[in-house]
DNA sequence: TTAAGTGCGTTTAGTTTATGGACTGACTAT
DNA sequence: ATAGTCAGTCCATAAACTAAACGCACTTAA
């Protein structure tokens, strides 16, 4: 299979894995996260090759996610910021992030974690339901077709 | 740089990455959600190729994501069932399709959605703090180095 | 008892992607 | 002038992926 047939899935996870699924677009993105703009920047974090970071910036950019902003003329140079759209994937990447630490075994001494400002404390983040505002857990929760939303 | 060395890094969302970053991971794990457990739905579900659907489904057993569970002998076969670490991964799953719904253009006429049980209602899920219980928003959240939690 | 089917894989050969390193180009700073 | 910075391209090699065929251990149907 093709993998850029998923764009058009019926299924969101589908479409959104046809543009963050590969090894290297949700690494570049957290990197974006923490306000890396540059492509010497990312290509130092990241150690990933030249070519493919300009491949999937060009991509990120074609999608939506990120855009170019000239930070200079003469050669013009772009940083790389998120989009509305960029953004809105904080909470996927709360929420991996979560799963890294909670789940993925391996001890360093330090982690990264995020705060709250708002309240003050380390972020523990959850998912609830924006209809009763309870937590989600998986058994209470079934895959159904949907046309328009309720 | 060699993928797997993010097994060990600092940043939880590389140690998820080391494990679900390639193209067809998060499928797979997308169909264990809905209930899919045998290599041939797999197969025919998502249309990648036998070879590379044993090598991740052998990796995904080899991280404590799934479990082989025999459901018969003669020749012994068997189903490809979620751990808890497996489970844990809801959340992400349920904000990406919550991302790939509402910010990846392309309208099929029907859409997966899920519908919370307990409160009956179609999920629109969304990231709260576990401290103040408020929905997170990226401009409210720093990285911080953390040991411990608190 | 032969034939067909099922389920899970392996093998093979060919194609596609990724990789690392050198290189270019347009500058700026010393 | 010389070196350094930044973003990117080019290239040869290496790794990953693909489709299709095949193998094996059965079960079911003819």
């Amino acid at each position: 299979m093709r993998w850029r047939d998923l764009e058009t899935a019926d299924c969101p996870i589908a479409r959104a894995m046809s543009i963050l699924g590969d090894r290297w677009t949700l690494m570049i993105l957290r990197d974006c996260f923490f306000g890396v703009q540059r492509f010497e920047a990312f290509q130092a974090n990241l150690g990933l090759s030249r070519t493919i970071l300009r491949d999937r910036l060009a991509h990120l950019v074609e999608a939506g996610i990120l855009v170019q902003r000239p930070y200079q003329d003469r050669p013009v140079r772009y940083d790389y910021v998120l989009t509305a759209k960029g953004r809105a994937l904080n909470g996927v990447m709360l929420m991996l992030g979560e799963w890294g630490r909670t789940a993925v075994e391996g001890q360093p001494e330090t982690q990264i974690r995020h705060r709250h400002q708002t309240c003050g404390h380390i972020l523990t983040p959850y998912v609830a339901c924006a209809a009763c505002g309870e937590e989600v857990v998986a058994k209470d929760v079934r895959a159904v077709r949907a046309i328009g939303s309720v």
